[in-house]
DNA sequence: TGTGTTCTATTTGTCGACAAGAAAAATACA
DNA sequence: TGTATTTTTCTTGTCGACAAATAGAACACA
């Protein structure tokens, strides 16, 4: 087993060891640093964050609230896999998500909304424009749940945040072996969907949201059908 | 606090404790047995159901998950409160799922689907003939969900549930202190419905879900006019 | 060698106890 | 009497230990 390294474990406060694991763990389940299917071992982890199984328990049926890791009962624990068989259900929720949540955020945005949301513009911009893949995943990922908390429905923020980070599993095993790069054209996308969304133009940011959507689908798709589907076992 | 009686607790067997609490909380929190905003003592649920606080905390936190309770760090833990400020954001999310699961069930059913359709369909007809609201309630949230199973799509059929749920909690506070009763046209409409799944008529079954879902909501809003803002503050 | 059974080992689910935090009560002081 | 401070009480968060359940090893038997 990896034997990851923790850095500095403090002497952390009284309520802050749950979620301190969960965040953690939920980090390196989306960053693939635990990889889709091993297992997870309670005691490892009390071990590792010097912390009893209690707490660790606790943040573990938080990740299985979220969909990240399946239990079996009495037996194991793992880190779930990716359903390729069904990733046409997911295009399809990511899709809607990304137009509703555009076309409300053009509806109900209020304008300290808009910085936050420019700020992850420039910085998807320049993580494109460093060619760093990683980045990329994690500032689309941010912006477009920027726009969402803008569009104030908590309901499909909250899928859309399971969404995103289910894509972000997806791509980082697809852009771990092969350095592709978003285009540019996605930069120029998210501005015309920020010009969208301040304009409350609500159905030209329904339409963006679309357009952009089934690029990045159409994208993805492209990786997979050249890509195979070597990967799978892993 | 309610001593509300809990029937027979025979012998439970291992790794059952949880989700029995989890189960039978859930039911009380939908039916409002507690109410909105009542507190949550582990100690009390642990003499309760007979067993350690620490599969009860388990359940409360699969609970939170569910957003169905709110804890409070190191302080009470305690039944959501229905955000009436915000009944659009639960309306627009509503109206949008019954379109979208109604759709991909005439899309993605298979013929196994059917029958338990068809059999919500009649336990809801039965409870409208009846008159008896929870029963209706409770028959109709699950016709939905039969739909949106038959649909195929997990990230869809979970927000919907979610929202089916809330929407028990909104209507039985509405419907227990004025006996209005569901219109029959529902019961025309849902066979319409099954009708149009079955041909795999997939814009029929949108449109219908849009224009059932609508009714509800205006039926819902109705009652909320009328009803005035008394029962707000339970 | 192959198959069914018992035993062992590991991991999970549950327990009772303790200690930290926060609210409520009690006290001191003006 | 009203306000600030200490004390108490009550609830939660965490711990270490034990017992049940399962998988795999060891074994028996054909």
């Amino acid at each position: 087993m990896p034997d990851i390294d923790n850095g500095s474990l403090p002497e952390r406060k009284r309520g802050s060891g749950v979620k301190m694991v969960y965040d953690l763990l939920r980090d390196e389940i989306l960053d693939l640093k635990l990889a889709p299917g091993s297992p997870i071992d309670e005691v490892q982890l009390a071990e590792r964050f010097k912390m009893s199984r209690t707490p660790i328990r606790e943040a573990l049926v938080r990740l299985a609230g979220d969909g990240l890791i399946e239990t079996l009962p009495n037996r194991s624990t793992m880190v779930s896999n990716i359903d390729f068989l069904n990733l046409s259900t997911f295009f399809d929720a990511l899709v809607l998500m990304y137009r509703v949540t555009t076309r409300l955020a053009a509806q109900n945005h209020r304008l300290e909304d808009l910085p936050s949301i420019r700020r992850f513009h420039e910085d998807y911009a320049a993580a494109i424009e460093a060619r760093d893949t990683l980045a990329m995943i994690a500032t689309n990922a941010a912006f477009h749940a920027a726009i969402a908390e803008a569009g104030r429905n908590p309901y499909f923020t909250g899928l859309f945040r399971r969404l995103l980070d289910e894509g972000r599993r997806i791509l980082r095993l697809y852009y771990q072996s092969y350095d592709e790069h978003f285009p540019q054209q996605f930069v120029d996308e998210h501005a015309e969907m920020i010009a969208a969304i301040e304009a409350r133009d609500v159905d030209e940011a329904d339409r963006l949201g679309k357009v952009h959507a089934e690029q990045i689908v159409a994208q993805v798709q492209k990786l997979f059908s050249r890509n195979g589907k070597l990967d799978i076992a892993l």
